[in-house]
DNA sequence: GGAATTTAGTAAAACGTTTTACTAAATTAG
DNA sequence: CTAATTTAGTAAAACGTTTTACTAAATTCC
């Protein structure tokens, strides 16, 4: 029933011709390699009469590039990562690339895992957000002569491309636009993770909150606590015998997790309570309150990324200078961040 | 640089043995062959030693078979998507399978152009949420042997794998639902296309109302109308002056546009009216008012979808019978559809 | 008008596997 | 003790391309 499809040996014996001058020809080497036209006519109105389209895993053996590349995230059903990916996969069809996604889940033992699997030639090139302890395996890839860029995050201490925003600034500014609404018990809730677009936004409210003279409250949920009986203790803990009157979340699935909560714990308190969370979403918009955010410029992000990504696969084998990028942030303010109760008004 | 990756005539070089052995022993094959304990150990420690991994796409060349799958959705940003597109990474990534996520923007030429760049052997199978006119290219792949299960929708006229929600029932009872909540003016709102995931949550809708001797307010919006002046225009018209008390939406991406529409109208207006969304989504949980919907199994939609595949891909090239998986909706009640004014209490 | 060059191609190797068909040596059967 | 069988492998073809190195015929050069 599968009935084979045509291969450049059936063109050939239909066409009286040799593979060779196929070859070149569909590979538009004709003129160059003296191909006359009337054969290149020929070829060509043949292969488009059968609909013939070369097979790409042969070309991948014979050429080593197979056109494929990865996209490992944290979890593509997160909406920031899956926004990102919608646009990569956008900018790389346009090139001719397919774009395998996969989710890490942020451990180590996965990330290792998926890069076995895509281990070497099966691949052109990874787009990595990096779980915290792979470093060694990005530094294999890279060695083995494998294009990789970073996003999201990099490694301090290991030279690599990468594309990232200027989380320090953008949280520091996040928290500065609170302390300017008066709000002077902020809280900052974050992953407990050494990875520094994480540490990064820790100082940049560590910064904020010390040049104003402020308390600063600061709650490092374990990762393995989200979405789980003991994160809930410790947010519910925080937020009630602390006396808090804001809240600045580093990420989005923090402030999902953590809305939850607020709302049991009294409906009423999102309305009082300052918010600000990073990554911006849809749904923040419409919400009531509409929650003041900071958005990232996924679209940029994205195109830095691929861009990056072309000039190694351009340049081929030879080093190209490290290219670091560090996109800025914009805070989305909207009335989650409004200070109800501020104190000249009270 | 790029140092070459060993090959299967490495090992036999360095271990003095056949291609073929090693091959063998490779694929489980050792015994079955009467390869000696020795030398299927010899071969074992020393692929484990130099860390060695067989090129995938070698393999593929020679197998015919590729371990990837397509997954082709409307848009990967879309969380309904984006959640089944990791539910079948998981499943796939544990059967050794990757998976490529394409986005086809329910757009027939893109489609089109995307089965044409995985044409035919590049990929093992394709798991597809059709676009409305792509019934002859899904043809094609099937008449070619290429296994395809189709998502969400299916065309009437082609016997096709599928696994859909009974969209008519769960439409039914959601609008039955805002019915019985003394809602008496519920308008539809939904895009206007003829696939019969969405003719079919109208018709649930048309019933209900039907049974109930209530009026019929419905808004089919074009596609190209999302997010933009000429769908807000709609919306508006529609939401002033029919005197509504209540809409369903048939979809999530268009409750996310018309919320922002009704906030802009009158931000109270979220509150007074009766709402319900299909697709279900984690913010619609913390929202104010949390917003009711029809959530669909995305879990099971994932491992329906891809237990036909494997069973598709396991049986090979004989025809095995159809599979058509109808799984069914469930409402998640929140407060949007409480009715604020019943006639009865007021 | 013979040498050099150009034209218009082609043969064959290579990419790294899997698999079929073979074989030489050892063992067993009768 | 020979024939048949089993053991323990191996050689080579095949998958479908790309590309290097070649060639025979035609043309140009001086």
């Amino acid at each position: 029933m599968k009935q084979k499809r045509p291969s450049i040996k059936d063109i050939a014996k239909a066409l009286n011709v040799s593979i060779t001058t196929i070859s070149f020809v569909l590979n538009g080497k004709g003129e160059e390699r003296k191909i006359s036209k009337e054969v290149i006519k020929k070829i060509e109105d043949y292969v488009e009469e059968i609909n013939y389209t070369p097979n790409q895993v042969a070309q991948s053996l014979r050429t080593g590039e197979s056109k494929i590349l990865v996209f490992m995230v944290e979890d593509i059903s997160n909406s920031f990562f899956a926004n990102i990916a919608r646009a990569i996969e956008d900018i790389a069809y346009k090139k001719g690339y397919k774009v395998l996604f996969c989710s890490n889940e942020n451990n180590d033992k996965r990330s290792r895992e998926l890069i076995r699997v895509f281990s070497e030639r099966l691949v052109d090139g990874f787009i990595i957000i990096p779980s915290a302890g792979i470093r060694k395996e990005i530094e294999k890839l890279i060695k083995i002569g494998i294009p990789v860029v970073l996003g999201d995050r990099y490694f301090e201490d290991l030279p690599t491309h990468y594309v990232v925003i200027d989380n320090f600034q953008a949280a520091k500014a996040a928290t500065q636009h609170l302390i300017n609404n008066d709000f002077e018990k902020i809280a900052f809730i974050t992953i407990d993770t050494p990875q520094n677009q994480m540490t990064d936004r820790f100082k940049g409210y560590s910064q904020a909150i010390e040049d104003a003279g402020l308390e600063s409250i600061v709650l490092k949920l374990p990762f393995e606590t989200i979405n789980k009986k003991e994160g809930i203790t410790l947010i519910e803990t925080l937020l009630l015998k602390n006396n808090i009157d804001a809240v600045f979340f580093s990420t989005n699935y923090l402030t999902q997790f953590a809305f939850e909560i607020i709302k049991k714990i009294n409906p009423d308190l999102v309305y009082n309570l300052g918010i600000i969370t990073f990554d911006d979403n849809e749904f923040f918009k419409i919400n009531n309150p509409s929650i003041t955010a900071v958005a990232q410029p996924i679209e940029q992000i994205a195109k830095e990324l691929m861009d990056i990504m072309f000039k190694i696969l351009k340049s081929k084998d030879k080093n190209i200078p490290l290219i670091q990028k560090t996109l800025e942030a914009s805070l989305q303010i909207r009335d989650s961040s409004k200070n109800l109760f501020t104190k000249n008004e009270a």
